[in-house]
DNA sequence: GTGAAAGCGCTAACAT
DNA sequence: ATGTTAGCGCTTTCAC
């Protein structure tokens, strides 16, 4: 039932080859039979079909986005990134959600079958041996996003600056008693901040106490969840040990710990500072002050370095690391006195 | 360089219709063989190649989904919704984003390629005649997410319903002047909703007070930003007419709202009482009001849609409407002895 | 400038 | 249970 080019072929009394060469923009096509065959396929609604085309020419057009916890608001930002360069490409998007980083190998998979994606984005999963095996293997086009592994292209943060910089910004603000509460120690990225907040403490001549650094032990999406950070901040609250500040290495989880400190009836930014990491849109409401991390241009930069590798499989790797950004608000240097409270699981306006 | 089935069959002796049945689980193949075949393809790391196998059995696995303005708390949820009911399929997911309303129509021409994908859910977007006979002519599997037509499977939310329950919901909390905040002209959820608000205040014997609803021209995501909910409340509070409540079409311009009532000097909820809509995730965090969309059971049920239609393209079209449920909190009916401040653009903890 | 024909890798009758 | 073969719709040499 459907037009194929043979029917517009027979029509316009050309051959296949003919029609197949005005759809692909060929030159050496005359400009009136090119109209009268660009006339009928529109006429008789004609449209190539995709499937046939990648088969013949061994290409396709699209691009796999294999992400854990899609419905996450960083990857959200990102992908309003990768969709705004995507849509300047003839390439269209394939979205592969992993229910965390077990089920990625799973998804991976799919979006690696054969002839499905000319490339594809892995987002925030840390390489192990075999997917680097696999991946070099077959020698597919690959760019990590929010990951690091040196044989592939890869965009992220620099989250050990990170680290840093909100420590220090604690400390300028006066703290000296700052706590930690951290991903799983799956995370890199978790990992890496707490070795940027480690070194900034030990710059500044303070302790590095035990006592005052929570890591989760969740495994739902790395403990980055406001569960984990109510939770973990509770346990260094009732360890007794002195805190004044805390940085915490998700915003999600940031939001979790400014819930706990108000239940427990401790002040914020009084009696103890935070600082979060990632400037999700939700901090902006609260005042949460956080590191910001430019997601939309990581988004954009990701499609950018696929396309690259697709046109040029052989170019050398190449690793972009975005620096973090801090934005101080209410919950690190707020002025006090305009203060609001939460209430329970809100706050309200007055 | 990579392996087909041929490669495959003259390894194993057989031929290649033995290979291809034991890939399609064809039952009259010896389990010996099977076997050999698996363990072949396994070491030889053999793949099928989707578009081949798409194009010999005209179908494909994928399912598209054409979204206006993606990168919305709204679509988020609905999204993970998708997601999980997919992950319990055979199909993967092409995501479509649109910029706003008027780019659906090429985002949904590509989605509907010829052998694109096995069928497509289309969101948020009202369809024009021209849609329709277009939609019609390719008899392409279509579900409606987030609007109605006659002729397609749909799934959404009774927003007429939803605005009589916020309205009379503020009314119940003694408000006799209640203003509306609209989406554009364009969006049917906001003119549905405002027909039940007026509908609520009739048979509450209220006034419908022109100079109390203001609707959105902002083309931009329907007028649903922040900065409309803004702007346009002050547009109502500058009218000089009295008002003790109004109802904001979505939660995104109820942000907006609270924000210019604090801005103000305005009083939530003792001087104005605020009900939005969605149930977005920050509208927890600042105590919001609002109207709950089932977000991800509509996705959920989008794929299943799809997938029975895919199914039985001839079934009868089926509309599932869900009951928008009010969720009381502080800018309805808040304590207004613990209410908090918002500080400019934000709210801090003490 | 256009046509003939050989694939692309797989599926699905139809044979045997 | 397995093999033969004709497609699926398009691209792309290679001729003319």
């Amino acid at each position: 039932m459907p037009i194929t080019i043979y029917d517009i072929a027979s029509e316009a009394g050309v051959s296949i080859a003919t029609v197949s060469r005005v759809f692909n923009n060929h030159p050496r096509v005359s400009d009136s039979t090119r109209a009268r065959i660009l006339e009928l396929a529109d006429t008789m609604g004609y449209m190539p079909h995709v499937s046939a085309r990648s088969l013949a020419q061994q290409t396709t057009n699209l691009i796999s986005a294999v992400i854990p916890m899609l419905s996450n608001y960083f990857f959200m930002e990102v992908i309003r990134g990768l969709q705004d360069r995507l849509a300047e490409s003839d390439y269209d998007l394939l979205v592969y959600s992993a229910h965390g980083i077990e089920d990625v190998d799973a998804q991976l998979e799919r979006a690696l079958q054969r002839g499905r994606s000319a490339g594809v984005m892995l987002f925030s999963t840390p390489l192990l041996p075999e997917h680097t095996k696999r991946l070099k293997r077959r020698n597919h086009p690959v760019v990590l996003v929010d990951s690091f592994h040196p044989e592939f292209d890869s965009v992220s943060v620099d989250n050990v600056l990170g680290g840093s910089v909100a420590t220090e910004h604690l400390i300028a603000q006066g703290a000296t008693r700052i706590g930690l509460i951290s991903g799983n120690a799956q995370s890199v990225p978790a990992r890496d901040r707490r070795t940027g907040y480690e070194a900034a403490l030990r710059r500044a001549n303070l302790d590095i106490d035990p006592r005052l650094i929570a890591v989760s032990h969740d495994a739902d999406e790395h403990g980055y969840n406001e569960r984990e950070g109510y939770a973990l901040v509770e346990r260094l609250l009732k360890s007794g040990a002195e805190m004044d500040a805390v940085f915490v290495a998700s915003d999600i989880q940031a939001l979790g710990v400014l819930r706990a400190l108000h239940d427990h009836n401790v002040g914020c930014p009084e009696d103890i500072k935070v600082v979060g990491f990632d400037d999700i849109k939700i901090s902006e409401y609260v005042g949460l002050s956080t590191m910001r991390q430019p997601m939309y241009e990581m988004g954009r930069l990701a499609v950018e370095k696929i396309l690259h590798r697709i046109g040029q499989p052989d170019h050398p790797t190449s690793h972009t690391l975005f620096a973090p950004k801090l934005v101080a608000r209410d919950t690190s240097s707020g002025n006090v006195g305009t203060a609001s409270r939460v209430n329970g699981t809100r706050a309200s306006y007055s």
